[in-house]
DNA sequence: AATATTTTTTCTATTTTTTAGAAAAAATAA
DNA sequence: TTATTTTTTCTAAAAAATAGAAAAAATATT
C-alpha cells in the first residue's frame, strides 16, 4: 500500500471535522486553531486540488451569502477514498507507534 | 511550530525501535515488515542524510563485522531534538484525530 | 591469485509536494 | 463610484520523495 503526505491528511481531517463547512479559509483557520500549524494560502489550495485530482476529496461551489465580499466558496467533502486513505494513515501511524523500546538520546 | 515530513517521522521510529542496530537496509526492512511501506533505496538514504543535516539523528561509522560483504555501515542514533519532533508529529496528530463527528461520505 | 558474489552506501536525475504570496474575482459598505 | 472585505486562482521557487545504477568493501569460489 501507498500513503499520503501529511499536509494531505491533515487537510482530509479538517475537511471531516468541519462537515458542511470546510472551504479554504475555514480549513486554514481550523489547522491554525487546533494544531497550531499555519500555512500560506497556497499551502492550503495547492494540495486542496490534488485532492479533489485524486478523488479523496469533491467539491462543491457555494451559493452567494448575505455576508459582505467574496468570491464564491468552495466547499468540499470527504469520498471514501479519503476515508480510506485516512484510515490507512492512521493504520502506519499505530504500527509504527508502538511496541517502542525505552532508549537513552544522543548529544543534546 | 513546524512538523516533520511523514517520510521523516517514519524513519525516526524505526531508528528509535531498532536501537543499536539502525542502518540503511535494516531500517528499510522494517518500514516494509511493520508497515508494509516499500521504500527505493534512496527513499531512505535521502531523508536518512536530510535528518542528520538538521540535528535529529547522529551518524556513526560501524566496525567490520565476520558477514560477508559490504561497506562499513553507519548506524543512526535519536538526538534529543529528534524525540521533539517526534514529540511535535504526535501532538499534531492526537489532537487532530480526536473530536471528528459521525460523517456521510460522498461518490463511491 | 584472480574472479565472482554479497552487502551496503553513495550519488544524482526526475517527479512530486510544499511554500509563498500577489493578483483576480465577487460581493457589500461608504 | 470607490473602498473594503472575503475568497479563490495562479504561478514561481524551494524542498522532499522516488528510483535505481554505480561504487565500495568485504568474503567465497575456482
Amino acid at each position: 500500500m501507498d500513503i499520503i503526505s501529511r499536509t494531505e491528511e491533515l487537510i482530509l481531517l479538517a475537511v471531516w471535522k468541519l462537515q458542511g463547512n470546510a472551504y479554504g479559509i475555514t480549513i486554514r483557520q481550523h489547522l491554525a486553531d487546533t494544531a497550531g500549524l499555519d500555512y500560506s494560502i497556497g499551502g492550503i489550495y495547492v494540495p486542496l486540488d490534488r485532492l479533489v485530482r485524486k478523488g479523496y476529496l469533491i467539491a462543491q461551489q457555494g451559493e452567494p451569502t448575505p455576508e459582505r465580499g467574496g468570491m464564491a466558496k468552495r466547499f468540499y467533502r470527504l469520498t471514501k477514498a479519503g476515508m480510506a486513505a485516512l484510515n490507512e494513515a492512521r493504520r502506519v501511524h499505530e504500527v509504527m507507534w508502538s511496541g517502542l523500546p525505552d532508549i537513552s538520546l544522543r548529544e543534546g
